[in-house]
Formats: structure tokens, sequence, C-alpha cells
DNA sequence: CCGAAATTCACCCCTCCGGGGGATATGGCT
DNA sequence: AGCCATATCCCCCGGAGGGGTGAATTTCGG
């Protein structure tokens, strides 16, 4: 079977491009077959989580644009209740961490921390979940209720491998204006390029098709 | 879906349904049980082409939707270089019947021609041709026989929508050569970019594990 | 053993994609 | 009236993708 896309991966949620780097690179030297996702915001995170089955593990920061603090830690326990979630954040706050964990979080590391413990608590939790071990944790929101209108038009014309430029002239609008759609897209989907976009995107349509 | 994928047939490629259909004609005519499959686009046709087995005769015109002049030969050509290809088209050009025939096109013939010309040709192919004398070119059917063993592990990366450097990377083969597959998967595939092909080996995954 | 296919790699060229900034207008919800 | 999502469009830029071509090596069937 392929790399599936809706199986194993694990989660960022990080609003500092340097450490979402740090990060991905740390998560890649433990388990390289591990596919990756990345958020910006909590609102993102959420959004993935409602699409994708349950990460193997999610990474996250404390203060981001949308949320702060303890907040983002109850959010994201909510949306994945079965991911082992990893707070890395800038600041020790004794509160913080105690309701954190309270929370069901695996570890709260700071981030002048060394990269060696971070890379242990990654490599114990990546390393001891083999990708055998997926079930559960079907969450789906339907394709109608993830995207807008216009976004599902876009959709469609993925499969079809055309360019940016003919969905513009198919939907009559600007192909500016597709890849403004595109980029939320992939932002929605959780995904990197418009390859891994169309393969989740099928894998959607038959879930779908199957539970009805 | 096709009654049967590796049976005899004739492929016509022409996006005016008034030709096709003269051309339709024109074929029960040499051959009644001749089974015909027509594409108004050469997507169309390449996909015919990735799923069955070699025609016994391909007419094609020029100017596609998507296509254009020599270009539509060279691809055809390359998406079943068993087939007898015949080009029927509008306009005399002579450096493109030079091309054409350059490319191994058995003829390239004027639309305002006689019809006996075109006739007569198609008698010389199809005639000869019987249905029995059926082998060579086994494009019909699993992706085992489709794809040689290094391009089916390319193929496999590609739903994860890994760039051709991680592809490389994980093959432990250069970048460049990851490129070469890529090309030659595409071309088999008879699909314009990697988001096209990714959605056509997904499909024909499923059929193939609904067939099992 | 010979030839064809497969596998590997290289170079050029150009388009497209994807991420980063924006801006503007509309319409719904509070 | 504010706010936010949606939809539309614009610019810049680096990198990835894809076509063309060529060539060396290995593998394998006839």
């Amino acid at each position: 079977m392929y790399a599936d896309n809706n199986s194993a991966f694990a989660l960022i949620v990080e609003d500092h491009p340097l450490v979402a780097d740090s990060l991905i690179a740390c998560i890649r030297g433990c388990n390289p077959d591990l596919a990756l996702a990345t958020a910006e915001t909590l609102l993102g995170a959420t959004r993935i989580l409602s699409v994708r089955c349950a990460p193997l593990l999610i990474v996250t920061d404390l203060t981001l644009t949308d949320s702060n603090g303890i907040e983002t830690v109850r959010r994201l326990r909510k949306a994945a209740p079965q991911s082992p979630l990893l707070v890395f954040t800038a600041l020790e706050d004794a509160a913080a961490r105690r309701e954190a964990l309270a929370l069901g979080a695996v570890a709260y590391l700071i981030k002048s921390a060394s990269i060696q413990s971070l890379r242990e608590r990654i490599q114990a939790i990546v390393g001891a979940r083999s990708i055998s071990d997926q079930q559960g944790s079907r969450r789906g929101g339907t394709l109608q209720d993830i995207f807008t209108r216009k976004q599902l038009q876009v959709l469609e014309e993925l499969p079809a491998g055309r360019s940016n430029r003919e969905i513009a002239a198919r939907l009559s609008i600007s192909e500016e204006t597709v890849r403004s759609h595109m980029k939320e897209i992939l932002a929605r989907l959780g995904v990197r390029n418009r390859t891994e976009g169309v393969a989740l995107y099928l894998k959607m349509i038959d879930q779908q098709r199957d539970r009805s």
C-alpha cells in the first residue's frame, strides 16, 4: 500500500517558522517515514484534525495568534483526545505546566531546554506507536462542511490535473483567484502540494461515499 | 466502463462530432465486427490507451482542444507505439505531414480528400490485421504489467505528495533519476502532470482491488 | 551471446506551483 | 455598526515540475 495520508502523521502547531522547522527536522530525524502536517494557528490545527484521523503526535506552542496559554491545550485535547500532546513553549509557567499535564498533555517542554530532551520525548512517542496501530477516530467533517462552494468547485477540477489557469478558464474567474482558493484548500487539508491534496480529496470522497 | 479491456478495437480521436461520425461509419464499413472507442481530446485518448490494449488502428485529428499539430502525433505515438496511426486533418501542411510520417504515422490524409482514399487506407490496416493476431502490446490492465519495478516504487510515493527530491532520498537514487522515471510514468499514464497522475493511479489501484 | 529493455544520471529551458505579502467588496451574524 | 468569512484580484519570488535529449550501465529473454 502507499503511504496513507489519512493514517500516520504528526501535527505541529507553531506560529514561529524557525521553531516549526526545527520541530520538523526533529521529528523527521526520529521517524523519516512519518508524514507531517503543520498549522500556524489553532484554527488551522482544528481544521486539520477535523479532516484527518488522529495524529500519532501533536507538538504545540502555547501562544498562537488565535489562542493563548492553557486554552490552546484544552482545545487541542478536545479536538484530538487520543493523540499524545506535547507542549513546547517559550516560557516556563508552573501553573500552565500543571494544568497542561492535568488536561492530558504528555509533556511540557521549554524551548530553551536541550534539543536532546525534546528528541527523546518525540522518539518515545513516535517510536513507540507503530504505523500499524491505527484505528479509531474517523473523525469526519464532510467535504461540504470543510470547504466553501468555490473551493469545492476548484477541488473538483484537481483530479483532471488541470492547471490553475485552466481551472480559472473553466470557472470564469481569474487565475489569481484560483491561486487564492488553492492556498486555502491546501491549508485546510493540511497538505503541502496539490498532489497530496488530490490524493486526500479522493480518499475523502471515497469515505463519504462508503458512509452513505 | 468498457465491457472488455482486451478485445480488438479502433480508436478515433476527433473533437468534431460530424467528422467523428463519418469516421465511425467508414470504419464500420470496413470491419463491422470491430469495436470502436472515441475521444474528443488527447487526454481522453491517452486515458483509453492507458487502460485498454493497443488499438488495431488510431485515426486522429491534429487540432484538438488540448493539443495541437505535430504534438498530437508525438503523444499518441508515445502512448501507443504499436498501433498504426492515421492522421486525418483539415489543413494540408507539408512540414506537419513530414514530421508525422517521421514519427511513424502510417498516413497523413486531408479531410477534403476523397472518402475513397480514406476508406482504402483504413481497409488496408483493419482488413490486414485480423482480430486473431493480437499480441505484443499488453497494456491491458494491471499496474504490474504497465510499469517497471522502479516505476512502481516511485508511484507509491506520489499519494504522499512527496517531491522528486524526497522520493530520491527514500529510494536512495539521484533526483535526476526520479525525474526520468517520472517522465516515463506520466507518459505511460497518458497524463500531463503528477496531480492527474496520482488521481489515475489511485483509480487503477481501486479497480485492481475490486477485481480481486 | 546479442539486443532490447530497464535503470541510472546529466544538462538545458521554461512553465507552473506554492508561499509571502497585500487590496477590495460583499454579505451574514451579532 | 462592527466583525468575520468569503470571493475576487494583484505582485513578487524561489523552487519544483516537466519536456527534450543524450548516454552509460545493468538485466534479462530469445
